[in-house]
RNA sequence: GGACAGGUGUUCGAGUGGUUUAAGAAGCAGACCUGGAAAGUCUGUGUGCCCCAAAAGGGUACCGAGGGUUCGAAUCCCUCCCUGUCCGCCA
């Protein structure tokens, strides 16, 4: 959500950096400024005859004895009444028009973003790790149902298509990888936190995900409930409508929570393996920062979620998204990317965004610099660190051996009893 | 799910149809006082939107949410949400 006085005051700028996103927004942009227009000339007129109603109800309460005349007012006080109902009702559905029109306006994307139409031009911030090749490597769906740690087969007996079952070893794996994960954010300062992961309309809409992206989630019949299709959502919404005391920021959190995504526009995509899931797991980390700081706090979540990455010893690669391929309520955004030997490339694993004050505007969260200042919205942040799912799918590849079998991750052993190797 | 009681500003708390522009208090900020502080005194103290080139100023809306009655609603009526207590049910 923009700042609609911010709209209308540099309209030049707003259409420069829409443009860049998508040129079809200028039309959109100019729709909400005519809306704009419209709204506050009507209101304009409303308060004007708001204004006259309780001036009339006042004078009735002042001469409440002289009859006649508290009956000639209330005459005028109807008369007011009916034409504000029209006007009333006029800027009612200009508000509403407005406001549905501006949520569909995606946020503009900071100067040092790439310009593109789509992920061809994102750009190579650092690669690390020794990517391996051996042709011999199978794919992790593969060895992963040899050893016995992944069935698809009964995941789609008991649900339907893209869901696994894990067992044994393989579920094992997938629990000390959550707590490894949440150990580190910990580590890091992020304090867990355990959210609903059933959420209402408002928080959906608050992060960005409605009104745009409907379809794309589960939604509980007869209850106006949506499962998380992150927990970016729960976790940015636990502010929602409030005023964060400065001594507070930044703010920093992690969850650990089952996500679920109905993947509708992805038929054919990764119809193998548990690369795309509708039910993965994730460990979000959330922060909501100073807007003077949110730069650097960037930079800081994402060192943080690669870090799990080097600890985990998979080579992965750090992207910064192109103009048309960052997400709807994004500023900036990078993806990490994790090597998959079997399939020869790099696949994102984590996605750590910058949302400046498009998603505080939508949840009206603020902070007062000072304590005579106007409250002020803050910038919130967030990144996968990581996604479970694929991290484990990693490990089962980049982590192979010729004779079929598992090395686990040095700094997942403790976590394991201590195995070595899954066979 | 049933019964009852509630939801007022940063907080406590008054207010059950008309000088309420939401009493009063606490907190907070500023000024005075003081060698300095405390105490005391005085003043100020919300948010959104709109008008205004800007500032100054003004208007409007907001007493859980949304409707309704009325010239006029924090106050009356309806629906919903939430909180508390008790009962029922349940991991």
């Amino acid at each position: 959500m923009h700042d609609l006085k911010d709209l209308r005051t540099r309209p030049d700028y707003y259409k420069d950096k829409f443009s860049k996103r998508d040129k079809s927004l200028l039309l959109l942009f100019e729709e909400i400024l005519k809306l704009d227009e419209q709204k506050r000339g009507i209101q304009t007129k409303a308060d004007e005859l708001r204004k006259r109603k309780n001036e009339i109800a006042d004078e009735i309460g002042r001469s409440k004895d002289h009859k006649e005349k508290v009956e000639s007012l209330k005459k005028g006080g109807s008369d007011v009444n009916s034409k504000l109902a029209e006007i009333e009702k006029e800027e009612m559905d200009l508000t509403y028009k407005l406001t549905e029109k501006a949520l569909w306006l995606p946020n503009i994307v900071c100067d040092s973003v790439p310009e593109g139409e789509d992920e061809t031009k994102n750009k190579e911030i650092s690669k690390w790790g020794n990517p391996r090749s051996e042709k011999w490597i199978k794919s992790h769906w593969e060895i992963g149902t040899k050893l016995n740690l992944l069935d698809f087969e009964r995941g789609v007996k008991v649900a339907q298509s893209r869901f696994t079952v894990l067992s044994g070893i393989g579920a094992k794996l997938e629990r000390a990888l959550m707590n490894f994960m949440l150990d580190h954010a910990s580590s890091k300062g992020y304090k867990e936190i355990s959210p609903p992961i059933l959420v209402n309309k408002e928080s959906m809409t608050g992060t960005g995900q409605l009104p745009k992206f409907d379809g794309d989630f589960y939604k509980c019949e007869n209850e106006f409930l949506y499962l998380v299709p992150t927990a970016e959502v729960p976790l940015t919404n636990l502010y929602r409508d409030e005023v964060i005391p400065l001594e507070q920021l930044p703010v920093k959190y992690c969850a650990y929570t089952p996500c679920f995504r109905r993947e509708a526009g992805a038929a054919s995509k990764d119809t193998r393996g548990i690369i795309r899931q509708h039910q993965f797991n994730k460990v979000e980390l959330v922060k909501i920062v100073l807007p003077e700081t949110s730069d650097k706090e960037h930079e800081g979540l994402t060192d943080d979620a690669e870090e799990i990455l080097q600890k985990l010893e998979l080579p992965y690669r750090k992207i910064l998204l192109c103009t048309g391929d960052t997400g709807f309520s994004a500023m900036k955004c990078y993806d990490l990317e994790v090597w998959f030997p079997a399939q020869n490339t790099y696949r994102e694993i984590s996605s750590c965004s910058n949302f400046g004050s498009f998603q505080a505007r939508r949840i009206n969260i603020k902070y007062k610099p000072n304590p005579k200042d106007k409250p002020q919205f803050v910038h919130t942040i967030n990144g996968s660190g990581l996604a479970i799912g694929r991290t484990m799918a990693a490990i089962l590849e980049n982590y192979q051996t010729e004779k079929g079998t598992i090395i686990v991750p040095n700094i997942l052993r403790s976590y394991l009893g201590n195995i070595t190797e899954m066979c």
